[in-house]
DNA sequence: GTCTATATAAGGATAGAC
DNA sequence: GTCTATCCTTATATAGAC
């Protein structure tokens, strides 16, 4: 099974016999990531996530300390998968491959990731602005360890001269992850294939909505 | 006082003279706009949306039914100001305006409108994948409206030849305005103008983020 | 119109049995 | 590890005085 649709699993210690622990731990997680991003976080409870996963709310607590260690849990799962899935196909590509092969590669991890293989980094992205500020800014340096990997990308453009010269990327960054991250809010699985949009957003990321050149 | 500023009053009987429930309820809607936008949905109390309007929570029940109902209205509220900013300003362009004049002038009226003028239409954005579903399905038909505008638009590049034939509109509408919204989750006034924003956003939507041709 | 007082329900979290 | 029982707090909403 591919590493990354294991979701909570992909995390922890791959091909080792888990315990019923692990095992029930990673139910829980795969509950609450799909609850989560379906409802929010403040009204989800831990009753809807224990219902979800087969048990008692007050069981939850073996596992957890507290809903909010919980969340940050997800969240950290959801940024690692994106973080990871980009990271090694931006790795298989030849050393010499161009900004915009490298781009439309990261689109299409990045998109992959969010809408299809698992709820955990929709999870993420959806209810980041939602959770108590101390859980997020105990996920934040995850996450701006993933920013950084669309900004060294986006470096590389300009100094191969993809990218307009004069540009403030980091504006551009948030732009361009905007434009992905918001699929989320609108994407409903079976219309249109992934590989559709990934391939429409590549196209306006790199030329525009207008005829190209 | 410009009418946009003026959030819900602008909705309301603008130039007559408003009896105190007017009044508190506007300052009600005021404050639940900008707490929901903080917060979410399911996090914010009525007791913090009375304490900001100075009221005690019991008293808010004279003006709205139930929560829901001021949710919903804060999202009317929300959706109506950049429908009608938008609406507004593309009026205004000559008859033969082309349509990079006319997506740019919708591009920063949209801007505008969910980044400095009110609070409304930034909770409506943030929120509305929170609310209980059957508010999300009343407010449903105004959102649509709003997006005719965009399709529309779209439309007219497509019949003047400045945007790509065989493109789906649909996804690139969604793909554009998932641009501009997404801009609310990361969008700090004071360090950029919105102007700014604007006009980088453009340029990536008309002509992507490479050199131009 | 707004207040105080209160009904009612539900959520997070803990204690302790099994 | 998971359960039942329960504590404590807080939320929406209503009743009725002023």
């Amino acid at each position: 099974m591919d590493i990354v649709k294991r979701g909570a699993a992909a995390l922890g210690a791959i091909g080792t016999v888990q315990k019923k622990s692990a095992a029930t731990r990673e139910r829980v997680l795969d509950a609450a990531a799909r609850i989560f991003r379906e409802h929010g976080y403040a009204a989800t409870t831990l009753n809807d996530i224990a219902d979800a996963a087969g048990l008692k709310t007050a069981s939850l607590y073996y596992h957890f300390g507290s809903k909010e260690e919980l969340v940050e849990e997800v969240l950290r799962i959801g940024t690692t998968l994106v973080l990871e899935a980009v990271k090694s196909r931006l790795a298989q590509l030849p050393a010499d491959a161009s900004f915009r092969d490298r781009l439309k590669v990261a689109v299409h991890a990045h998109l992959d990731t969010l809408l299809s293989l698992t709820d955990y980094t929709s999870a993420d992205i959806r209810i980041i602005g939602q959770v108590p500020a101390d859980v997020r800014a105990r996920v934040w340096p995850l996450r701006e360890e993933y920013g950084e990997i669309w900004q060294g990308l986006l470096q590389f453009g300009k100094q191969t001269g993809a990218v307009r010269t004069g540009a403030d990327l980091g504006l551009m960054r948030m732009l361009i992850l905007g434009t992905l991250n918001y699929a989320t809010e609108w994407y409903k699985p079976g219309r249109k294939p992934v590989s559709a949009v990934a391939e429409e957003a590549t196209a306006m990321i790199l030329g525009g909505i207008g005829t190209a050149p």
